[in-house]
DNA sequence: GATGAATGAGGCTTCATTCAT
DNA sequence: AATGAATGAAGCCTCATTCAT
């Protein structure tokens, strides 16, 4: 099992007191996040951070506990990034005007696009989550909030869900959407099954599902 | 040993003479796969295997190139073990009887039961997939096995499905039902959205979902 | 300083008894050889030898005390092989027909083409003889058997050699001739000076020394 | 330093603050070369280097990418010190008075003066260099160096060479010098010949054998 | 006698973390 | 405060030698 780390406080140890060292661990996120991206995990090294920082390995220890904690602080300005939200977070609002079908339709391809922008991150975070409760505990969070953004969105259309339970099927339908779609980014290119159709016939498709899951059958396919 | 892999699958040393090799080698993979389990893929160090078989290093070196060649086999092992594979992949005909809304639902409770049952080793081979591409490549085919059986089961009833193409449609079908499983799995036990509800409750929404898809919505709601 | 070893008695423990015993002892005398020369003596590994000779490890070590001793028996089989040899050494009488001049010139020719054919091989000896006094001594004791005939050889033309201490001179003759050529070897086929000349030239260019050197330089010059 | 040989050069840091650490290195050179001296390649690990220095393994490989390099600086360091080089290296003008034959036995001094200085040394750069082509590439150069020393030294005399092609004549005097008594070295102390003479008169001898060539028998032996 | 599986010491290398300057 | 040199534990792998069968 992995070590349990929930609980310890990663953030920045010291309040930066200076404009010059914000600026430098500004660097160290930025130089961590490339490093993660063009390497994956096994080129993250405080090592390499440091020399493409240009920030000596002690100031980064200065602001940081470990380089879990450093990971986790990533992580973190990561997920609060707004390019790294799908639209429907962001912006919620502008999608009043569109039809309930359109809506999960759109909503759908606004968490696909999320994907393929964050691809290669969004696989080390995934990699680390496995391994490190603490990275598992943080990516849940975020993406709770978007799974609460969601279906706040959707519960808002509750009288044309078809299903018993509206509450239970938007998480569902959510976690549908999600979890198929960051499956395929996991291991991608490798698709894994032999029909090996390509991401948007497949973020397509999911809006189908969906909306034949909440909507009706019938609604879906008339196209 | 069923799927035959040239280059990577372990030596396969003649039966006679080599009875005690074949039983300490045995010994190494099952250590191996318990040290997985138990310790993630950070525990899984020869040494441990070593020490846990109670067979040196060098008679694991004897049998495998290298520590990646042993994980290898381990997940070979694993990967075709019964007890790892769904119930519609090792006995497709006794599921003949039942009515297509029942074969969907039974279906996606084989998916979850193959989870549950192996979540601790399928969330390292997940770990592994994402940094070691034969991993990946070998999960996937595994995966593809599990898919052509899912979809070849559901196009026997063709007819009944309502989607404009079945094959795209039972594809689309499996990765939703994998994939959102496996994703509750590899963060297991944190998930994503606030309503944590349980595992039994998910799988069974998925049937539902995936019977609205392929055959109707009405028919989904008529529990 | 290397592991002096001088003195272990390192020939086969055991007469063979028995005719197949012989015979595959021959084998692996002829693994080890080949091995040694294909690969060097890094490749030279007692499963290596074991495998390519079709004879158990075990059965190495009842003729042999180590992977040393191994190593010797295969010096000392090669050393005593006519193909090793120089045709002065193998046939002397041949040369009493030559002018002094032309017996000089024949014998270096006899080195070189000794060197040449053979080079891999006595590549590995010179490796070892470094490290391994037991090798060095070896390569000693064959090398003065060349040289004792090399040397009575020239002697039988006493009255031609203008040093004063005939003796001392085809001493130093036989060194220059068999250490200048054995450089050249060694470090094939990298040489040390930029005039990259090749083999053959230097070879008769070593004749010409040798003969200004025993006999005149005039002598040398009137070619 | 003297020759850069980009790639394969030590990284060479700024010597502000590193002061401290370029004694710790220069340690861990002094003491490699001591153990290859005392105990030939085969008893230069990183273990015995890193404790007779007194330097951490990790501080070693902060300056250097792999034993390997550790050992080319340290090959590197040998061939550009002074004490290496034959006097004829360090300071050919001061040769200027010397009749042309005592300009032969003298450079031929040098060289033996260079081998017996650096036996133990070189032994393992031969020893090295069979095996490895850095090694051997490396020594070469170094060498080639002090053949167009040699040459050129004695092409200042050009006129009194007997030989048809000067340039050729001295490139094989060089060898010979040179490639003799690396000879001796490489198996000292065991010689070839059962005539054990001492290495003074050998070198000795090889004056006399070069003056012939070079220049005539007559003068040779004008002793 | 022969076999070859088993052993395990010993080598190289990496990198998170510490701490003297 | 910042630096980056130093540490050393821990991991992987090889192969000569032994010994049960």
């Amino acid at each position: 099992m992995a070590t349990s780390k929930a609980g310890t406080q990663p953030f920045a140890l010291q309040p930066p007191q200076q404009e010059r060292s914000r600026a430098s661990f500004e660097r160290v996120l930025a130089a961590g996040a490339a490093l993660l991206e063009e390497e994956g995990y096994d080129g993250f090294t405080l090592a390499g951070v440091s020399s493409r920082a240009k920030v000596s390995i002690g100031s980064i220890y200065a602001r940081v506990k470990s380089k879990d904690d450093l990971f986790y602080v990533i992580q973190d300005r990561f997920m609060t990034e707004s390019e790294s939200m799908p639209g429907f977070v962001a912006d919620p609002d502008s999608y009043a005007e569109l039809s309930t079908k359109e809506l999960i339709v759109q909503i759908v391809h606004d968490v696909g696009r999320t994907f393929q922008a964050n691809s290669r991150l969004l696989r080390v975070f995934m990699h680390r989550g496995i391994v490190d409760s603490v990275v598992a505990e943080r990516s849940s969070r975020s993406v709770s909030g978007f799974a609460a953004a969601f279906e706040g969105l959707l519960l808002t259309r509750r009288d044309e869900i078809v299903q018993q339970d509206p509450e239970l099927a938007v998480d569902v339908a959510f976690r549908i959407a999600w979890g198929t779609l960051a499956r395929q980014i996991m291991y991608w290119p490798t698709f894994e099954s032999e029909h090996r159709i390509e991401w948007d016939r497949l973020v397509d498709e999911l809006g189908t599902v969906l909306v034949a899951y909440l909507l009706a059958a019938d609604e879906a396919n008339a196209v």
